[in-house]
DNA sequence: AAGCGTTCCAACCGCAGTCGC
DNA sequence: TGCGACTGCGGTTGGAACGCT
């Protein structure tokens, strides 16, 4: 069904690719019937995990990544199919806002739906429905069209290639939508910025260990759900803060998803919603601040302010 | 009915993180 | 500490379905 694309190809010629991917053999495409039902039963007895093995002991010719796509996005029984309901549409929003492109964090928040599900659901509807809605679907933030006079290095401009200022319908303002020409200075999206362990401590006591700096640059989330904060040191780069201590961690990730979990909640939303200049940081602080006793928003000082 | 362009989404890919040896 | 195997993630692809002319 599917060949490899030359990038792929050119890729692996240099790297050491994992056998699944090159046993000769091996069936590609859709999954039939049967193939389903080999795996549904196997994993319904053996349970889910070693993938590499599970094809061999299964029945099936496909390689263990395949294996495991396949229950995680279709088979499962907790797998949730049909449309996407407003409901859904609405929290997935709210969630990509704060979390950007991560789409398993995004899909743990939003029970029966796949990352595979929800970041096909947003590349083919939502982003273009933000889009007709003069909204950047990377930073959530209104739409600034290319003008030649401005300068180059200005956040959150995009180019529309047909007509910047009147743009005719919604398919064709995203096909001209250059999501090539953006910059963005949210970590969320800058795939130069390392995930590292969470700052726990200015979460869960009145210490600060640095200075926080403006909104955007300074929480990521890794894919363990948890947030963390990074300051600048005084020659103004980002620092990570990087302490290990599981149980902070630990108390990190309850507060981080309490924190989701609010976001649920529409009054919430709607306060932070008009608070949006301040974004993902102000969002959080209006959390701590009503949910958390020992959280001193004022500890965090912003070098931006 | 045929041809063509567009949309949708299942499946694939490379890469990075984690774990065990 | 280094290495290989395994797993999971996010980006991308391409064929089927759909819509328009």
């Amino acid at each position: 069904m599917r060949t490899p694309s030359s990038s792929s190809l050119s890729s692996s010629r240099n790297k050491v690719v994992t056998p699944c991917c090159t046993k000769i053999g091996l069936k590609r495409g859709p999954w039939t019937l049967e193939e389903d039902e080999l795996l549904t039963n196997y994993v319904s007895k053996e349970g889910e995990g070693r993938w590499r093995t599970l094809p061999k002991k299964a029945g099936l010719f496909r390689c263990g990544k395949s294996c495991r796509l396949r229950w995680m996005n279709y088979l499962r029984p907790s797998v949730k199919r049909g449309h996407i309901s407003p409901e859904e549409e609405d929290l997935i929003l709210r969630l990509h806002r704060l979390l950007g492109n991560r789409w398993s964090l995004i899909a743990g928040r939003i029970p029966g739906r796949t990352d595979n599900e929800i970041k096909n659901y947003w590349n083919t509807h939502l982003s273009k429905k933000l889009i007709s809605q003069g909204i950047d679907p990377r930073t959530h933030k209104p739409l600034i069209f290319n003008n030649p006079n401005s300068s180059s290095d200005d956040n959150h401009i995009i180019t529309n290639k047909a007509n910047s200022s009147s743009p005719s319908s919604t398919s064709k303002l995203a096909n001209d939508y250059d999501l090539n020409t953006i910059n963005t200075p949210n970590p969320i999206y800058n795939p130069n910025f390392q995930m590292k362990e969470p700052l726990g401590s200015s979460i869960n006591n009145n210490n600060c260990p640095g200075e926080i700096t403006s909104p955007d640059d300074d929480y990521q989330y890794q894919s363990s759900n948890v947030m963390l904060a990074n300051y600048r040191d005084d020659d103004m780069n980002i620092v990570v803060h990087d302490e290990g201590d599981d149980e902070m961690n630990c108390c990190a990730d309850d507060v981080f998803s309490s924190f989701l979990n609010s976001l649920i909640n529409e009054d919430m939303f709607m306060n932070c919603q008009n608070q949006q200049i301040n974004g993902t940081l102000q969002d959080f602080d209006l959390f701590m601040a009503s949910s958390t006793p020992s959280y001193d928003q004022n500890n965090l000082k912003r070098m931006d302010e």
